[in-house]
DNA sequence: CTGCCCCTGTAA
DNA sequence: TTACAGGGGCAG
């Protein structure tokens, strides 16, 4: 479900409910998404902190506590929503906190995929320095962004993907804006001119902050969303139909383990 | 680089 | 019943 623009409007939710707020309780439902720590010692430090700043780098969901950090990652289904109380939580809750002015916050992942972890100083560190550029911040320059391009012999479509080189672009944003810049996601990174990397930086700028307003208003109200719903999608999912901009039929390529979406009549 | 794995839901 | 799903880590 998540990508950047996705896991910028469950942090907003997550930073709404946390922001000020000490953890008085916390339940973890499925083991697997806190190791390999293990539950007793992740909800062993949680209780008593108080969330002092929510962050969102890249994917990650970062939540600042008195001397740790908090990693919440949503992977694939993960969501993060106030409850009332944690008895009320979903059958498919992976985690529930109880803050201290009587509210509630859950993790709610269908498939478990999520991860939970808690990050001293030092390895919060580590992750800040492993996770690349994030598109929506002023470091993200046209020229920063052509020297990672300049040194990555994969296709564009599996480089604009790697979170260790710009962080946020899953699979349908990463198709949206290379449709959007006219560029072949076959393509190497490194081969593509300085004017594509240029329009294909915009493309990327372009399409992530209208996601991002849509995702948030498409948040607001408590529930699940359909992406259609809130943002139309050139090509990605739409193999087989029309190109929007040349009426081409849209093609999909297993690419890197998974589904490529392009325009073969405008992305060259 | 590819392929497999984690896990569950949904659609063809 | 099978294929596939918007993420990411790992082995080979």
């Amino acid at each position: 479900m998540p990508e950047l623009p996705e896991v910028d409007a469950v942090c907003r939710i997550a930073r709404r409910a946390l922001l000020g707020r000490r953890i008085m309780a916390a339940t973890v439902c499925r083991a697997r998404i806190c190791e390999p720590d293990s539950p007793r010692d992740l909800i062993l430090a949680l209780l008593g902190r108080r969330c002092r700043r929510v962050e969102r780098l890249g994917k990650n969901i970062l939540v600042l506590l008195d001397d740790a950090c908090l990693r919440i990652h949503l992977r694939m289904t993960g969501n993060l929503y106030p409850i009332a109380s944690p008895a009320r939580r979903p059958p498919t809750a992976v985690a529930a906190f109880e803050l201290d002015d009587g509210s509630g916050l859950v993790f709610d992942d269908p498939r478990g995929l999520g991860v939970l972890r808690l990050l001293l100083p030092h390895q919060l560190e580590r992750l800040l320095a492993s996770i690349g550029l994030d598109p929506l911040l002023p470091e993200f320059t046209v020229e920063r962004f052509a020297a990672l391009a300049r040194r990555s012999r994969a296709a564009v479509k599996t480089f604009l993907m790697d979170q260790r080189r710009v962080a946020g672009l899953g699979n349908i944003y990463a198709a949206e804006a290379l449709h959007r810049a006219g560029i072949d996601p076959r393509r190497r990174a490194c081969r593509l001119s300085r004017a594509r990397l240029s329009r294909l930086h915009r493309a990327i700028v372009g399409v992530l902050q209208r996601a991002v307003g849509s995702a948030a208003r498409a948040y607001r109200r408590p529930g699940q969303f359909a992406e259609g719903e809130y943002f139309r999608l050139a090509v990605y999912g739409r193999e087989g139909k029309p190109c929007p901009r040349c009426r081409r039929p849209i093609r999909r390529l297993p690419q890197g383990g998974r589904s490529s979406y392009f325009c073969p009549g405008c992305q060259k």
